[in-house]
DNA sequence: GCCGTTTTCGGCCCGACTGTTTTCAGTCG
């Protein structure tokens, strides 16, 4: 069975959590950890990549022993090393490692002294009061421990982007209300626009951090306090959400955006630049000798270490550092560049209001046009339409589009891609359309070959202009289609097929790093919502922040092009 | 273990909070 990278990941992460517990080179295991993290924002597959005799040595944070490492998982499927160390140091030492409060010291001390190793035997040892009487350990520690244990059986839980929003919003709101408060911005993932947020992490500037912090744990939603000091706190809220609170002097507040908006990776990466020109960079400013030389704005921090402003959306340390050293960052697409929305659904199928509605909708945020992309026969479950209901409803559009000028309405539908990668409407109904949108619905389980073929014989079929939703992944409930996504991506590119970002808050798909390598290749996109209902056409905004994490440009999405530019720059029969 | 517009050796980001200490290690972001 081929290792998938997150499963490489984490044979690496398991590797640094044990050689951390047996107190390695602190700066090896390091290196381990972000080869990890390389690893997962790769969009290639280590398997295929190293199967195609790629030198892997060539990423970034892989040198020539991981590269080894990794060359040996992909051909046995182990890593010797791990498998070792194993031996004398329990494999589920590392889940413990991931409990909040515990740390490689603590886990150590655990195993050493009690042989706890995994999280069954910390919990018996916890409820018989033995973790209080271990050195460095306590009465407090034992019950937060046993706080962590419950939270950790029920799972980690990470938050739409949409969620987060709905929880943010009146936090800010009530922290603003507070005498003496400047800003109040959410940074952290959050404002990066990542798919998913761990946590939330609230910036303000006030001169008097104690009472910001005190007011903070004072909200009504809070449901308990974890930590609590000057210039920082941290909670759990009712929704179960952690949320940290970070307050800062005005003269320090774009230092601490840009530490607080992270990435960790991105940071430290940074910081490392700073280190190198003899400045050091903290939440309170960047300073040369102990003289602080800049911090009112992110815009000064960048230009200390002499780069230009890198988006939010950008700081993962996936290139953006040399992107930017070379003056080859991307000016990444906007909301306002959107001129139409390629994916909606009306009632006709599974959308719950009327085309006349989804039309006015459209109409009202501006827009130039608006494919309506009801489902086809074979996605019953979403009442999918006949070919002859979907005749029917293309006449409907045309008269619409007679009576209302302005907003075009597209005749479209989304196709399903049958299992054998045929498509669910006859050319002779395909070549009627204006666009024509495929996806697939069931069958998501084929194996990798036949699932890859599937997808690569419907873009064969010259009436595919784009695929929508590529790879039917939703966040926290099904996982993303085994593909060969290379191959797929390469195909696409070469046939002039588009590639959807879906803004859908749980699809969301392309996901970010697949976008990001999708456009080295010269694929082009649209940011669709696949909305179904008026609502839900708010949900570009979601698209285009996968977008930007891609770092996608206007130019490389069809849909910030006027009407005729866009129809023309579709692939044609 | 990785990396190089000062280096192929000698570096590798930085500060706040907690709990257990009696001056600080461990953890976290």
């Amino acid at each position: 069975m081929p290792k998938s990278n997150p499963e490489i990941a984490e044979l690496f992460d398991r590797l640094a959590d044990l050689l951390d517990v047996e107190d390695a080179n602190p700066f090896r295991v390091r290196a381990y950890r972000n080869a990890a993290r390389v690893i997962r924002g790769e969009s290639r597959s280590m398997t295929e990549l190293v199967e195609s005799g790629f030198d892997l040595d060539g990423l970034p944070g892989i040198g020539e022993g991981i590269a080894e490492k990794i060359h040996e998982i992909v051909d046995t499927g182990r890593l010797s090393q791990l498998d070792k160390i194993a031996k004398r140091t329990p494999l589920t030492l590392s889940d413990l490692i991931r409990l909040p409060g515990l740390g490689p010291k603590r886990v150590k001390t655990l195993y050493r002294q009690l042989n706890i190793r995994s999280a069954d035997d910390l919990r018996r040892a916890a409820r018989k009061h033995k973790i209080r009487e271990l050195p460095g350990f306590g009465e407090t520690l034992e019950h937060k421990i046993l706080d962590a244990l419950d939270r950790y059986a029920r799972g980690e839980h990470r938050w739409y982007l949409a969620e987060a929003e709905a929880i943010a919003a009146p936090l800010v709101n009530y922290l603003q209300k507070l005498d003496g408060v400047g800003k109040v911005t959410v940074a952290g993932s959050y404002r990066r626009r990542k798919e998913t947020v761990g946590d939330l992490d609230i910036l303000v500037t006030c001169r008097k951090g104690v009472r910001v912090a005190e007011y903070f744990v004072a909200y009504d939603e809070v449901e308990s306090v974890d930590s609590q000091g000057d210039t920082r706190a941290s909670v759990q809220l009712e929704s179960g959400i952690q949320v940290d609170l970070r307050v800062v002097p005005a003269a320090s507040y774009g230092a601490a955006l840009y530490y607080f908006t992270g990435s960790k990776a991105h940071n430290v990466a940074v910081r490392g630049i700073a280190v190198k020109r003899g400045l050091k960079i903290n939440e309170y400013g960047v300073f040369r000798d102990g003289e602080r030389i800049a911090g009112r704005s992110e815009k000064e921090v960048f230009a200390s270490v002499e780069l230009p402003y890198i988006e939010p959306e950008l700081r993962e340390d996936r290139g953006e550092i040399e992107a930017a050293r070379k003056g080859g960052l991307p000016e990444l697409v906007t909301i306002e560049a959107i001129r139409g929305d390629l994916h909606s659904h009306t009632n006709a199928t599974d959308g719950r209001e009327s085309l006349e509605s989804m039309a006015q909708a459209a109409r009202k945020r501006g827009y130039d046009y608006l494919a309506i992309t009801d489902h086809t026969r074979q996605v019953q479950v979403a009442h999918g339409q006949q070919p002859e209901d979907i005749e029917a409803q293309l006449d409907v559009i045309d008269e619409y589009n007679a009576r209302n000028p302005g907003l075009r309405l597209l005749k479209s539908a989304e196709v399903d891609i049958l299992e054998d990668g045929g498509l669910d409407l006859p050319d002779s109904i395909l070549r009627r359309l204006d666009l024509v949108l495929c996806a697939l619905h069931y069958r998501f389980e084929l194996d990798r070959k036949a699932q890859t073929r599937r997808l690569l014989k419907a873009m064969d079929n010259p009436h595919c202009q784009i695929l929508a939703h590529p790879l039917a992944r939703l966040i926290n409930e099904r996982e993303p289609l085994d593909i060969d996504l290379q191959r797929i991506l390469e195909h696409a590119a070469a046939a002039g097929c588009a590639m959807e970002i879906n803004g859908q808050p749980a699809r969301l798909d392309l996901p970010d790093v697949h976008v990001q390598y999708a456009r080295s290749l010269g694929v082009k996109f649209v940011l669709s919502t696949d909305a179904h209902s008026t609502g839900h056409l708010d949900y570009m905004r979601y698209a285009v922040d996968q977008a930007r994490r891609g770092w996608l440009q206007a130019g490389d999405v069809l849909n910030t092009r006027p009407l005729q530019d866009f129809l023309a720059a579709l692939r044609h029969v």
